[in-house]
RNA sequence: GCGGUUGUGGCGAAGUGGUUAACGCACCAGAUUGUGGCUCUGGCAUUCGUGGGUUCGAUUCCCAUCAAUCGCCCCA
C-alpha cells in the first residue's frame, strides 16, 4: 500500500504551480507599489497567541487547531491565521518604535485548520495577507480593502462583491451586545444550540447564523449601525467616502461579524459572484483589531489587515474562466546521434544554459525521431542536430521549429547564434 | 462532528453474476535505415480502492473499511 497525501492538503505540480507564482509575483509587485513590507514568522506559535488573540469563543481555536505538545511539553499550533504572529513579532521586536510609521507589512504562506474539506476549504492553504499597524485612519482601511481589490481586479476578476459593516468601537460594541442578549434572551429557546452558548459568550455571533436566520427575531435584531456611537459612526463615514472616491463599489451587510474575536470598526468581505463557484464565496476577509497588540501584551496599537486564499483566488479565476498563458516553451533542444555527440551535448548544454538560454536534451536514449518529438513537446523555437557528420566538420544543424527551415552553423559560434536569433 | 455521491490502466470513460475487461486521450515502437506537428499499423490492466461475506463462480450482490468529492456548521 503506498502512502498518499494527508486529507485536506495538494500537490501543486507543474502546469499549476505557473498561476501560483503568478499571483504571488503580482501580489509582491502590488505590495511594493503600496509601500507594504514582507514578514516571515514562524509557521507554528505558542497556542496561547491564538487561544488570546484570536479569540477562545472562535470555531478557529474551539475546533479547527493543530495543537501538539512537543519534546519541552509546550503546547504549539500551527497558525490557523496570519494576523496574531504578524502583532506578535510587532510587538515582541519593538516596530512601534519603527521611525517609519505606520509599520505596513505583508506575509504569504500556508495556514492550517483541522476541518472537513471541500470546494474551497483545505486543511493547509495559502494565504497572502497585509496588516498596517499605528494608524486609526479610515484612509488606511481604505487603502487596505483598495489593494486586495486592486489585486483580484489585476488578474482580470470582474465578478467581485465587497460587504462591509461596522463593528463600532468598545462602547458601541458593549451597548449593541446588551441589546442583543436582551433581544434573544427571552425566546433563546427557540435557537439553535450554537445560538444558545452564543448568547452569552459572543451575541452578536447569532446574527451569523445561517441555520435560524429567517427566525422573526433576526429581522428585528438590533443592527449595530444603530449602536455606533458618535465616533464610530463618523470612522465608518469616512470609510464609505473613501471607497466610493476609490471607485471600489460596496455593500453595507450589518450582519457581516466574522469569525475572529479581535475585530472592530471596519469588517469586510470580498465575494465572488462567478457562477458555479462553490458554496464557499469568500475570497478575502480582513478588518479592523484595534484591541489585538494589547491582548498579547504589547502596547495599544490600532491596526487593520486582511487575508485572501490562493487557493479561492484561483478557483475564482476557474470560475469565470480566466486563462492564462503560462507555457512559453524553451529556446534550443540539443539533438544529438551518437555516443560521441550525446557525450558533446553534456558541455554544450552547459554554455547554451549559462549564456541565458533555456535549453534541453535527451536523456532517455531516444532516437533522433522521438527527440524531435520530445522537443515538440517542449515547444522548442530550435532543434540544434549534432551528428558524427557534424561533429567531424565541426559543424552543428540548427532547425527553426516554426518554419521547418535548417541552416547549419559552426559549432564555435553556435551559442552566440542562438542568442542572435533569441534577439 | 454529521449527511449525499463516487472509487475500473498515466488520464477520461463503458461494462457484465460466468471462459480472453470496450473505447478515447496520452505514451512507446514501426511505416519514414539522421528530423516534430498529419496519417496508418502494432504495443500498453493475470485485473476492476482495501478486507471480509453470499455463490459452483464476483469487477458486478451484501457488509465493513479507507480514500476522493460535494454539502451542513464555520471560515480563507
Amino acid at each position: 500500500m503506498s502512502i498518499n497525501i494527508p486529507r485536506g492538503t495538494q500537490d501543486i505540480l507543474p502546469g499549476e504551480v505557473e498561476l501560483w507564482q503568478l499571483i504571488e509575483k503580482k501580489a509582491r509587485d502590488l505590495c511594493e507599489k503600496y509601500q507594504y513590507q514582507e514578514i516571515r514568522t514562524p509557521i507554528f506559535e505558542h497556542t496561547e497567541l491564538f487561544s488570546r488573540g484570536v479569540g477562545d469563543t472562535t470555531d478557529i481555536v474551539q475546533k479547527e487547531m493543530y495543537t501538539f505538545e512537543d519534546r519541552g511539553g509546550r503546547s504549539l499550533t500551527l497558525r490557523p491565521e496570519g494576523t496574531a504572529s504578524t502583532v506578535r513579532a510587532f510587538v515582541e521586536k519593538k516596530m512601534y518604535g519603527n521611525a517609519n510609521q505606520p509599520v505596513k507589512l505583508y506575509y504569504m504562506g500556508p495556514m492550517f485548520r483541522y476541518e472537513r474539506p471541500q470546494s474551497g476549504r483545505f486543511r493547509q492553504f495559502v494565504q497572502f495577507g497585509v496588516e498596517a499597524l499605528g494608524s486609526h485612519d479610515p484612509a488606511i482601511d481604505a487603502e487596505v480593502i483598495s489593494l486586495a481589490m486592486n489585486l483580484y481586479k489585476e488578474m482580470g476578476l470582474k465578478k467581485l462583491k465587497l460587504i462591509i459593516n461596522s463593528l463600532g468601537d468598545k462602547e458601541s460594541r458593549l451597548a449593541h451586545r446588551d441589546a442583543l442578549i436582551n433581544h434573544f434572551k427571552p425566546r433563546i429557546g427557540e435557537f439553535c444550540k450554537d445560538c444558545q452558548s452564543r448568547l452569552e459568550k459572543n451575541p452578536l455571533r447569532i446574527l451569523d447564523c445561517k441555520v435560524d436566520r429567517d427566525h422573526e427575531l433576526m429581522k428585528s435584531a438590533p443592527s449595530i449601525i444603530d449602536y455606533l456611537n458618535e465616533e464610530s459612526k463618523a470612522y465608518f463615514d469616512k470609510l464609505q467616502k473613501y471607497l466610493t472616491q476609490l471607485d471600489i463599489p460596496f455593500e453595507v451587510d450589518p450582519n457581516l461579524v466574522r469569525g475572529l474575536d479581535y475585530y472592530n470598526h471596519t469588517a469586510f468581505e470580498i465575494m465572488s459572484d462567478a457562477e458555479g463557484f462553490g458554496a464557499i464565496t469568500t475570497l478575502c476577509g480582513g478588518g479592523r483589531y484595534n484591541g489585538l497588540a494589547e491582548e498579547i501584551g504589547g502596547p495599544e496599537t490600532p491596526g487593520i489587515g486582511f487575508a485572501l486564499s490562493i487557493e479561492r483566488f484561483i478557483a475564482a479565476l476557474k470560475a469565470e474562466g480566466i486563462e492564462l498563458e503560462v507555457n512559453p516553451g524553451i529556446d534550443c533542444y540539443l539533438a544529438a546521434l551518437g555516443e560521441e555527440a550525446k557525450d558533446y551535448t553534456v558541455g554544450l548544454l552547459q554554455k547554451l544554459r549559462l549564456a541565458g538560454i533555456s535549453a534541453e536534451r535527451d536523456y532517455l536514449a531516444r532516437k533522433i525521431k522521438a527527440q524531435f518529438k520530445a522537443a515538440d513537446r517542449l515547444n522548442a523555437k530550435y532543434v540544434a542536430v549534432l551528428g558524427e557528420e557534424e561533429l567531424n566538420q565541426n559543424k552543428i544543424n540548427v532547425k527553426n521549429m516554426a518554419t521547418g527551415d535548417q541552416v547549419e552553423v559552426d559549432l564555435d559560434g553556435f551559442v552566440e547564434y542562438i542568442q542572435g536569433m533569441e534577439r
